[in-house]
RNA sequence: GCUCGCGUAGCUCAACUGGCAGAGCAGGGGACUCUUAAUCCCAAGGUUCAGGGUUCGAUUCCCUGCGCGAGCACCA
């Protein structure tokens, strides 16, 4: 740190702006590497990146050159550039952003290499890289200066970038069906849609309490009372609550809602998206995660959560006790994918009762190595029903229990104009991110983790 | 919130039952014209997370705090 501010106040002294613009390149690393095909050399390219390794050889210097893509190697030969250029070559530290120009080669050892003509320092880097060859581990580091650790560790980036390729294909897929993306209230007077403890703010002006959004539900559900059949949105949910492998108090959820659909088709639609997203991520249907195998190719094994119970525990259960149960003994063992179906009508205050039989509500999800992907339901339609089990749940409420369904006279007066009947669905994308990139855990799927404060 | 584990140089890691805190890489100086974890020589680099205690002596044992991780609780 304290050589690197010398020598930048060195290099001021000479002349030299360490914190210069005006270098365009004309390729990137990976594109410049492919040009050279079968010929000795390109045309010359203009390139530029992040230095990340020096190797000094008497009067050559290699170095590997970093952009967004990939690496080269550059090769600056003294008698080629000049005692003066060589030696401000030779100076440059691993982490400066530079530009570099001339033509690509290959050097006697074949490695496609850049034979520097010229070079521009764009940034100066006044902090050390991590070590070369182990990268940056310390995991404390990596969450919060993210940036270094996308610098030192290459298959970090990978993950990122597969996580966009992923919700991509999740938009691409929705959109092509006529899924239209909408954009609901991050701000709300009530949290609604779930069950989970919201995180709660103010706004002054209104001089009114506002809570940031658990769910995107209710809101999607207004906009096909307003006439809009097939909306989804992919967007930041909040939720108050304790942090784990698999729990970040801000997450990206998707929810999408189909008019006319039920719960069936909603599973078709489930099974569609995780065959785009495993492609997007360039991962074979017939996986692992951590070490465990799994297959991800549809259609996946249908299972009535009742039968499911009794089938792991020999019991007839009903209601919450029927829920506990599935989540005790019967959840951790569904290790391949299961659309767990039918639900106590008690925990599913939105979803609509089944025919024939009321105590359970037609609801599934999808459970993959004893983990939940999906949450869906036919939609519960019946404004009458609807605001009766409102009222249930601001009993439960009232009775002290926090994450009880708060009434939303609003939300009602929307569906009493009349909600068409519906399937509705919900994916955590960070956790089918982590699946579908083997990463053991939420953090390493989200760019910047919520972290106690530095000490 | 509870339980357990961890915290040593910029980074990756050592340091026996308590006995002078070390190495590699990075950074500094030097040699070297095909290296790619370059190599070789030299020098430098520490609040051992913080504070307290036990001890002649603490990185090591004890207590408190902070941070990180895992599990539990919580989270349908």
């Amino acid at each position: 740190m304290r050589d690197r501010r010398e020598k930048l106040e060195r290099l001021r002294a000479s002349g030299v702006d360490p914190y210069s613009r005006g270098f365009m390149p004309t390729n990137t690393t990976e594109g410049a590497k492919a040009l050279l095909g079968d010929a000795e050399r390109s045309r010359p390219v203009a390139l530029a990146g992040r230095l990340m390794v020096k190797r000094l050889q008497g009067g050559l210097v290699f170095a590997d050159l970093q952009d967004g893509h990939g690496r080269i190697q550059l090769m600056a030969n003294r008698n080629v550039l000049g005692e003066e250029e060589f030696s401000r070559f030779a100076d440059l530290d691993a982490g400066d952003i530079i530009g570099a120009s001339g033509p690509i080669f290959r050097t006697k050892r074949g490695e496609i290499t850049l034979e520097v003509h010229s070079i521009q320092l764009l940034t100066k880097s006044l902090r050390p890289l991590p070590e070369k060859w182990h990268g940056l581990k310390d995991v404390e580091i990596r969450y919060r200066q993210r940036y270094v650790d996308l610098i030192a560790n290459p298959q970090v980036r990978a993950v990122f970038r597969a996580r966009t390729r992923i919700i991509a294909a999740i938009r691409g897929l929705l959109d092509e069906r006529g899924f239209i993306d909408v954009e609901t209230p991050v701000l709300q007077e009530i949290p609604g849609g779930g069950h989970a403890r919201p995180f709660q703010t103010h706004h002054n002006s209104l001089d009114r309490d506002l809570y940031l959004r658990i769910a995107l539900e209710l809101h999607l559900k207004r906009l096909l009372v307003g006439g809009f059949e097939r909306v989804y949105e992919i967007g930041r949910v909040f939720r108050n609550e304790g942090l784990s492998p698999r729990h970040n108090p801000e997450f990206t959820l998707l929810e999408s809602y189909q008019a006319y659909a039920d719960y069936e088709d909603v599973m078709q639609l489930v099974e569609d998206l995780m065959v785009v997203s495993a492609m997007a991520a360039d991962r074979p249907l017939e996986t692992s995660y951590q070490g465990e195998s799994v297959n991800l190719t549809p259609p996946y094994r249908r299972e009535r959560m009742a039968d499911l119970v009794l089938e792991h525990t020999g019991r007839h259960a009903a209601g919450e006790e029927l829920n506990d149960l599935f989540e005790e003994h019967v959840e951790p063992r569904l290790r391949q994918p299961t659309f767990v179906l039918d639900y106590p009508v008690e925990i599913s205050p939105l979803a609509r009762p089944r025919e024939d039989d009321p105590r359970f509500v037609e609801r599934f999800e999808l459970i993959i190595l004893g983990r939940e992907y999906a949450n869906a339901f036919t939609e519960l339609t019946d404004p009458i029903d609807q605001r009766a089990r409102f009222e249930a749940q601001a009993a439960m409420r009232a009775a002290g229990n926090v994450e009880a369904h708060p009434m939303d006279e609003d939300f009602l007066r929307a569906v009493e104009y009349g909600l068409p009947p519906c399937g509705g669905l919900g994916i955590g994308v960070d956790r089918l991110v982590m699946l579908l990139t083997d990463q053991p855990s939420i953090r390493d799927v989200i760019l910047f983790p919520v972290m106690k404060s530095e000490a």
